[in-house]
RNA sequence: GCCGCCGUAGCUCAGUCCGGUAGAGCAGCGGGCUUUUAACCCGAAGCGCGCAGGUUCGAAUCCUGCCGGCGGCACCA
C-alpha cells in the first residue's frame, strides 16, 4: 500500500475540491433516521419484479459498485446489515443531481432517500429521490469484485478487510455475539462481572513467560497478566462466590495458528463446586453459543461430552500405559518399545513426556468436543489432588477440532499444600524453567484465609471463535493480530 | 530459532521452469448508453516486477543477502 500520491488519489483529491466548489460539504456531522439495509427488505420479500410502491426509506452506506448507463444508474448501497441497490434516474432527480450522484466515488459514504420497488428482474431497489454525501473516501476501494484477498494487508489493514469482504463483517459480528452469550450465560446464574489488574507486580495463574514493562512514577517494572486466576481466587476468598473476569492475557511465547502474544479469556471461579460441576458448565455455556450463533459445521457439540481420564485417552491412542509406568525409566522404555510413537526423550522429565504424548498423539485426533481428566500434579500447581487417585488432580481440559480451548480444575485451596506447589516451581525455576510460577506470598495468605471448594474455568475466547467459524488461524478471528514491523 | 513456499499496476491475477527489456480484468480518466446484477461498448493512461548486491551484451525471470507474509517444526492457551 503505497503512500505516494498517485493519479488515483489525486483524482479523488480533485473531485473533492470540486465537490467543495458547488458549496457540498464533504465531510457533514450527521445524517439522522437512517434504517438498516436489511430492515428495509425485509417486508418486501414477496414483493413482484416490476412492482412499484409508495414506502420511502432512508439509508447510508459505502458505495461499493455502480452499474451506469446514462439517463439512468445502478448503485451498490452496502450497510452492516447488508448490500442494497438503489436507481438513480435523471428523469426523477435532474440532469444536474444526477451527474452529481454518479460522479461518487466507489468507496464514497452516502445517504440515499428513495422508494421501494422491484426490478424488472425482481432486485428490491430504492428509486432515488434524494441523497447526501456523508463522507468522501480518498483512497481507492479493493476490488469491488474479488474483495481482498492479500492476507497481509487483510491482517495489516483490517478495515478494508471488512469493507471488501462481508465474511470479515460476519465473522466479527459472530465474535461479538459469542461473547454476548457466554456474558449472558454467567450473569444469569448468578456470576459477577469483575475488573483485576493487567498490570501485575507479580505474574502467575499460569505456566508461561511474562511480558515486562515500567511504572515511571513508582519506579518499578510490572508484569503484563499471563492470567486472571490468582485474584479471581481472592474474590472467591473474599466471599463473591462466583465471578469471572473476560479480557486479555499476554504471554511472551511464539506465534502460531494458535497463539497471539495477547488473548481473549474468560476465567470463572465457582465457590461450593468442583470440576464435575464446571464440566457441566462449560459443556452448557458451548452448547447455548452455539445454538446463539446458528452453529452450522462439522463438530457435533451436543451433550453429553465423553470424559476421558488422560491416563485412558493415551492408552487408547498409543498403547502406553502411563499408570503402570509412572516413573521416568519405565515410561521412556515403554515409548521406545512402542511402533506407534516416537518422541525425543532426551532430558524430557516424566511429566513433559506425559504431556508429550497428549498433545502429539491424542490432541490432534479429536474432532468432536471431549474432556480429558485428571492430569499428573506435576503439570498443575494449581489444582486440588484427586480425591481417590494418587499422583493425579482434578483437572480437564476441553479439546475440539484437534485444538485445546478450556482449562479447568478444582481449585487447591489448602494453604500449606498449595505452598509446597510453589515450593516446586521455585526449584523448577533454579533448574532453568522461565515458565515456572514465581512465589505469591499474598496468594497463600489468602488461602490460609479460608477459601470454599471451588471450581475454576479458563476457556479461550479467540479459540471458541476458530471453532465455531471453521477459521483455521487466530489471526483470522482477532481483527488486529501481532505482525512484524 | 530452523525448514519450505510466496512477494508483479489501487485491487484480483498471468508472465519466472526454457533471461531479450512487463500484460489482462476490475477500479480510475475521456466518451456512449433510461431496468443493470462482476452491466456493456469505444478511447487514452497506469506497474519496471519487496529491497540491496552479483552473474550476463541483456535479469521480473538465474545466484547471494536482507525485509515482510503464509505454512510446518520448536515453545505455548
Amino acid at each position: 500500500m503505497s503512500d505516494q500520491p498517485n493519479d488515483l488519489l489525486a483524482a479523488r483529491r480533485a473531485k473533492l475540491e470540486r465537490i467543495r466548489a458547488q458549496g457540498v460539504d464533504p465531510f457533514p456531522h450527521d445524517f439522522p433516521g437512517v434504517t438498516a439495509v436489511a430492515e428495509v427488505q425485509e417486508p418486501w420479500q414477496a414483493l413482484e419484479a416490476g412492482e412499484e410502491r409508495d414506502d420511502a426509506y432512508r439509508i447510508a452506506g459505502r458505495l461499493s459498485a455502480r452499474r451506469g448507463q446514462g439517463k439512468m444508474a445502478f448503485l451498490d448501497i452496502v450497510d452492516r446489515s447488508g448490500r442494497m441497490q438503489v436507481q438513480a434516474r435523471a428523469d426523477v432527480l435532474g440532469e444536474d443531481a444526477m451527474a452529481q450522484l454518479v460522479d461518487f466515488d466507489l468507496g464514497d459514504l452516502v445517504g440515499i432517500d428513495g422508494t421501494i420497488f422491484a426490478s424488472r428482474s425482481g432486485e428490491l431497489t430504492l428509486k432515488v429521490t434524494g441523497f447526501t454525501l456523508l463522507a468522501k473516501s480518498l483512497r481507492p476501494p479493493p476490488d469491488k469484485h474479488h474483495g481482498l484477498q492479500d492476507v497481509e494487508t487483510r491482517y495489516r489493514r483490517r478495515e478494508l478487510d471488512l469493507i471488501a469482504n462481508e465474511e470479515a463483517r460476519e465473522l466479527f459480528a459472530m465474535r461479538a455475539k459469542v461473547v454476548s452469550t457466554l456474558r449472558r450465560a454467567l450473569d444469569d446464574d448468578g456470576f459477577i462481572e469483575v475488573e483485576t489488574p493487567v498490570l501485575q507486580p507479580l505474574y502467575g495463574g499460569a505456566l508461561a513467560r511474562p511480558f515486562v514493562t515500567h511504572h515511571n512514577s513508582l519506579d518499578r517494572d510490572l508484569y503484563l497478566r499471563i492470567a486472571t486466576e490468582l485474584y479471581l481466587k481472592r474474590c472467591i476468598v473474599g466471599g463473591l462466590e462466583r465471578v469471572y473476569e473476560l479480557g486479555k492475557d499476554f504471554r511472551n511465547e511464539g506465534l502460531s495458528t494458535k497463539h497471539n502474544p495477547e488473548f481473549t479469556m474468560v476465567e470463572w471461579y465457582e465457590a461450593y463446586a468442583d470440576y464435575g460441576n464446571a464440566m457441566d458448565r462449560v459443556e452448557e455455556i458451548v452448547i447455548s453459543i452455539a445454538a446463539a450463533i446458528s452453529y452450522d459445521g462439522p463438530y457435533d457439540f451436543s451433550a453429553p461430552w465423553p470424559r476421558v481420564p488422560l491416563a485412558q485417552a493415551i492408552k487408547d491412542e498409543t498403547g502406553i500405559d502411563i499408570t503402570a509406568n509412572a516413573d521416568r525409566e519405565s515410561l521412556v522404555a515403554a515409548i521406545a518399545a512402542s511402533d506407534k510413537v516416537s518422541l525425543d526423550v532426551e532430558d524430557r522429565p516424566w511429566p513433559s513426556l506425559v504431556d508429550d504424548l497428549l498433545s502429539k498423539y491424542v490432541e490432534p485426533k479429536v474432532t468432536n468436543p471431549i474432556f480429558i481428566t485428571d492430569y499428573p500434579v506435576e503439570l498443575s500447581p494449581f489444582a486440588k489432588s484427586h480425591r481417590s487417585e494418587e499422583g493425579l488432580v482434578e483437572r480437564f481440559e476441553a479439546f475440539c477440532g484437534g485444538m485445546e480451548f478450556a482449562n479447568a480444575f478444582s481449585e487447591l485451596n489448602d494453604p500449606d499444600e498449595q505452598r509446597r506447589r510453589f515450593d516446586d516451581q521455585v526449584r523448577l525455576a533454579e533448574e532453568g524453567d522461565d515458565e515456572s510460577q514465581p512465589y505469591d506470598e499474598l496468594f497463600v495468605q489468602a488461602l490460609e484465609q479460608g477459601m470454599p471448594p471451588t471450581a475454576g474455568v479458563g476457556l479461550g475466547i479467540d479459540r471458541l471463535v476458530m471453532m465455531m467459524s471453521g477459521r483455521d488461524s487466530i489471526r483470522e478471528v482477532v481483527l488486529f493480530p501481532a505482525m512484524r514491523d
